[in-house]
DNA sequence: TAGTAACCGAGACGGTACGTCCCGTCTTCTG
DNA sequence: CAGAAGACGGGACGTACCGTCTCGGTTACTA
C-alpha cells in the first residue's frame, strides 16, 4: 500500500504549477499538440523539466490538468442544463452551444489532443472520462430524469443511454470531421432522438 | 509541368509493400501505436527506411494503407447491410457485429491508432474518412433509404444524419471507454433511435 | 570587516562531519570517484545536502578532508623516515612500503581520485600538495640532509630536488600504470639514484 | 568473438571526425576539460551527438584521439632523441624541451585532462599509455641503449627503469604543481640521475 | 547485350526530444 | 540557528527516432 518516491505536495510551488498550465495551453494553441514538447513547456514556463516530471507522468497528463483548471475557472457554478419545461428547446440550446464550442479554435486544439490521447491511452483516458467527460454527461442524466418526472420522456428509457443519442453524433462529427457541425445539425439530432425516425403509428 | 520527385510505381516491390504492412500491423498490436516507429517497421520488414519514406509521408499513412489492405481482404463483397424487411432487426444485427468487432483486440489496436490520428491530424483524417469511414456510413444511407421506400422511416428524415444516431453513440463509447460496449447497448440504441424517447402521443 | 557568510564552526555537528567522511570514502571505494555524488554522500550519511555545501566547496574538497582525516588516524606519530645510518637500506625500506600502500585497494581509490583532481584543478591541488604531499616529501628532505651531514650524499646536492629521483618514478608508475610496481623496482630506483647510471670513473 | 553493433567504419565521415577533434581541443583550451561537454563538442563541430557516441565511448576517448592526431601531425618523423655522443647534453636538451612543452598552455590543457583520466580510468589509461606514452618512453630506451654501447651507461642498468629517473620527476612536478618546472631543474635531474647523489669513491 | 537508371537494403548523418541524474540554491520545519 | 529534508531552475547525460543522404547490389528497361 505504501507509495514510494512520492513528492511532498504541501511544498509544491503554485507559481510553477500555473506557469506550466499557461505554457502548455499556449503552446498547444500555437504549434499543435504533437509539436508541443515537455522541454518546450518547461522553457516557456521558466521551469526545470524535472518539475514537470515530478508532478505529471506525461505531456497528456499536464494538458489534462491544464484543461480541467481552465474548465473550472470557466464553469463558475452555472453548469446545469436549463429546465424551462420544454425539453426539446432546452436540448437544442445546449447542443447548439456545444457546437459553437467545438467550432471555436481555443477549445478545439487542446480538446482534440485530449480526445486523441484518450482514444489511445486507457490510463489517461480514464482520468479524462472521470474528471471531465462523465460530470458533463451527468448533467444530461439529470435533465432527462426531470423530463421523465414531467412525463416528457418514457419512464422505461435509461437516461444514461439516451443521452448518447444527443452527444454521440455530435462528438463523432467533431472528432472525425466527416461533415460540418451546424446548429441545424444539432436541431435535427434532437428532433430525431426525441421522436424517433420511424413513422408514428397512432 | 512534369513531377520530378515521384517514384516510378511500376517498379515498386510488392514484396516490400506487403512486408511493411505486416510489420506495421504486428508492431501496433504488440507495442502500441506510439511505440511503433518507422525504423522499427523497416527493421521488422527487412526493408530500408527509404523504402518507407519513398511511398508514404508518415507512420500514420502506412498504417492507414495497411488497415485498408486488411479491410479489403476481410470484406470480399459481402458488405451491404442486410435487408430482411425488418429494419430494427437488421440494424441490431449489424450494430451487434460492430460491437463485437470493436471488442476484438486485433481490430482495436490499429483502429484506435487511426482514429486518434484522425482526431488530431486533418490531412490523415481526410484520407481515413474518405477511404474507410464514409464508404461504411454509405451502407447505412442505402439501408435507410430502402426503409424509407418501404414506409418504415419517415420520408422527411435525412438518412445521412439519422445514421449517426446509431453509429455515433457506439463510436463514442468505444473511443472514450465510458461504459462497456454490449449487445444490449446496441439494441437499446436501435430502439431509442427508431422510435424516439418521448412518449407516443396516439 | 566582519564575514557574513561564514557559518559558526563552534556549532558544527561532529557527528555529521564523521558521517560525511565515512560515506564519502565508502562511496569512492564502492562506485568510484566520478560516480560518487554529493547527493549520494548526503543520503548515505543521513545528512542534508546543505550541510555539505555549508562546509566544503566541492566533492573533491570533502574527499581531501576525509583522506587527511584517515591519514592522521593512520599516522600516529611514527612518521619519520628511519635513520639506521645506512641510507640505501632506509630508502629501500620506505619505498617498498610506499609500493605496498599504492598496491592496496583501500588506498588506491581515494588517492587516485585526489591525484586526478590535483592534476586538473589548481585550487584543490594546492590544498592537496600543501596539506598532504609536501609534508611527506619534507620527510625525505630531512633524511637526505642527515645523510649529507653523515657524508653519504654530496653537499652540493639539493635535497628537495634529489628526493624526486626516488618519489617521481614511483608516483609515475602508479598514476600511469605503465608497468607493475614491485619491491624490485623500488630497489633499482634507489640504487640508480644513489650511484647514478654512468660508470664510475675512479 | 563476434562484435555486435559495430558501425561501418568504411562509411565514416572524415569531415565530421576532423571537426570533432578541432572542436574538442578548442573547447578544452577555452573552458577547461570538466566544462567541456559532449553536447558542446557536437554543437561546435556542427555534428549530431550520436555521431560522437557512435565512434567514441567517452569524452576522454575523443580527446585522446584528438590529442594523438595532433601529436602525429606535429611529429613528422623527427622524433628520435638526438645522439651527439654526449649523453648528458642530449638528455638536457630533450628534457628542457619537455619542460617548455609542459609550460605551454596549448599543451597543458588537454594533456592534464588526459593524464587525470588515466589516473582514474584504467581503460582509457591503457589506451593513453599504449598509444602515446610508451612510444615516447621507447625513445629514451633506444638512446640509453646506444649510450650503453658507447660505454657511457653501465651495462647492468635496465634502460626501461633508468629512463624513469629522468621522466618521473618532471612528470610529477608538472602534474602536482609542487614547484616550478625550469630548465635548471631539468639540468639537475639529468646530472643527479647520470652520476648519482652519493659521493664518488674513487 | 552492354549501359544505365531506378529501386532496394543498409545505415551514417545532423538534429530534436526524451526521461534521468545531479548540480548548487532556497525554503520549510525540527531539535 | 545548525541540520534533515527536499523542491526548485538549470544543464548535461546517453538513448531513441526523425527525415535526409550516400553507398553498393540488383533488376529491368533502353541504345
Amino acid at each position: 500500500m505504501a507509495e514510494t518516491k512520492t513528492p511532498d505536495a504541501s511544498r509544491r510551488s503554485e507559481r510553477s504549477r500555473r506557469a506550466i498550465f499557461d505554457a502548455a495551453l499556449a503552446l498547444v494553441a500555437e504549434v499543435g499538440y504533437t509539436r508541443t514538447t515537455i522541454e518546450g513547456i518547461a522553457a516557456r514556463a521558466g521551469v526545470g523539466k524535472q518539475t514537470i516530471y515530478r508532478w505529471w507522468p506525461s505531456k497528456a497528463a499536464v494538458l489534462l490538468d491544464a484543461f480541467l483548471d481552465l474548465a473550472e475557472q470557466a464553469a463558475q457554478g452555472e453548469t446545469e442544463i436549463p429546465d424551462t419545461g420544454d425539453l426539446e428547446a432546452d436540448l437544442k440550446l445546449v447542443l447548439r452551444a456545444t457546437v459553437d464550442e467545438m467550432n471555436s479554435p481555443a477549445y478545439d486544439g487542446p480538446a482534440r489532443a485530449l480526445a486523441a490521447e484518450t482514444v489511445v491511452s486507457p490510463e489517461l483516458g480514464a482520468q479524462f472520462v472521470e474528471r471531465l467527460l462523465e460530470p458533463q454527461l451527468e448533467l444530461y442524466v439529470r435533465r432527462l430524469r426531470a423530463a421523465q418526472d414531467a412525463g416528457q420522456v418514457r419512464t422505461d428509457v435509461d437516461p444514461r443511454v439516451a443521452l448518447e443519442l444527443f452527444t454521440g453524433p455530435l462528438a463523432h462529427r467533431w472528432m472525425m470531421r466527416t461533415l460540418p457541425l451546424t446548429h441545424d445539425y444539432a436541431d435535427k439530432i434532437v428532433e430525431y432522438a426525441l421522436y424517433g425516425i420511424a413513422p408514428r403509428r397512432g
